[in-house]
DNA sequence: TGAAAAAACGACCGGTCGTGCTTTTTTTGT
DNA sequence: ACAAAAAAAGCACGACCGGTCGTTTTTTCA
């Protein structure tokens, strides 16, 4: 009864990285069959559906991004130090070598935003808005330690978080410009 | 001779709607003939290949943005009163009612990012260089007309320009915030 | 070790994709 | 008005899509 969860963590993890270069409706069950060295019936038997294999998929996608961005960050003490770090693992997050195609979310986000609701659109959504919140979250501690002006919006800062870490994953993937 | 010309501005038309919504893959001949009710082949003997439609399709695009932000706000005195210009003509382009789906250039740079070169993909990045380059030029002549700090970095300036753009499309269209 | 259960497979379904080729309809210039 | 030219339609193709089903292989557990 555990060698099924293996193949399928085996699959979710290579659909994550497939689908961060070609989207959440590139993702053919074909091509991550064939990436997988397995049958396309093989690989489907494990998901009822390609909208559901997609959801496991970014609840995949969301850990590793806790593990690897948020969890560290809120290790480090509030304030500054934190928001710093809140930054950099962003940053690396978005320049990974190892995921081709960067952040599969900013992808997604693209890709569903004026889409009819669907339960897959819904998730993103909800992902984005705890990501801002959490953000807000550092900023906020951060002008109670007192490293931040007193007035500081924090809504309005983790909009802007966001909208660097959007330029720069752009400016970066697109144009290729490692600065 | 006429004729001719005339249904093609048609379609390019419709299809940049259409793109805008369901990206260039997205957007699929027969969908597109179904909008415009007439049929798939008739469509298509206007171009040689669905990359040409693409391509003509952004050009359209690039012309009406060039319409509806650029020269406009060009046409305004320089210094802040363009550089505004330009951000709010720019969040309306965003915004527009009629264009379903927000900005094309927006979701096909998302959705060729780390794709491999392709004519679409190298006209997509040229302008998006050269509306890098419109507004550092803004931002440089606010500088000599003294609006802006002399130690200004006009690139930087286009940069944190995007990015807030992107925030901004990616708040109202996805999460659906009107703020 | 052998039977039950889980997992993977291969063939196939209806449908859509982009794209040719041929024919019919419409527009154009005389 | 009529022939030449342009535009649109009709039809068919091979490839691929998500998904189903019955069979075979592998794993599990007594």
């Amino acid at each position: 009864m555990a060698k099924g969860l293996q193949t399928r963590d085996r699959i979710l993890d290579t659909a994550f990285r497939l689908a961060a270069r070609d989207g959440l409706e590139g993702l053919s069950l074909a091509g991550l069959a064939g990436e997988l060295g397995m049958s396309k019936s093989g690989l489907f038997a494990h998901f009822g559906s390609k909208e559901e294999l997609q959801l496991e998929m970014l609840r995949t996608a969301s850990d590793l991004f806790v593990a690897k961005v948020l969890a560290p960050s809120f290790r480090q003490p509030r304030g500054l130090p934190r928001v710093k770090a809140l930054f950099e693992n962003w940053r690396r997050w978005a320049t990974d070598p190892g995921l081709p195609g960067g952040c599969i979310f900013v992808a997604a986000a693209a890709e569903l935003d004026d889409r009819d609701r669907s339960p897959v659109r819904d998730y993103v959504v909800s992902q984005q808005q705890a990501l801002l919140q959490a953000v807000a979250r550092a900023a906020r501690l951060a002008v109670e330690v007192g490293h931040f002006r007193r007035d500081l919006d924090a809504e309005q800062f983790a909009f802007e978080f966001l909208g660097i870490y959007l330029a720069f994953h752009q400016s970066h993937r697109l144009l290729r410009d490692p600065r």
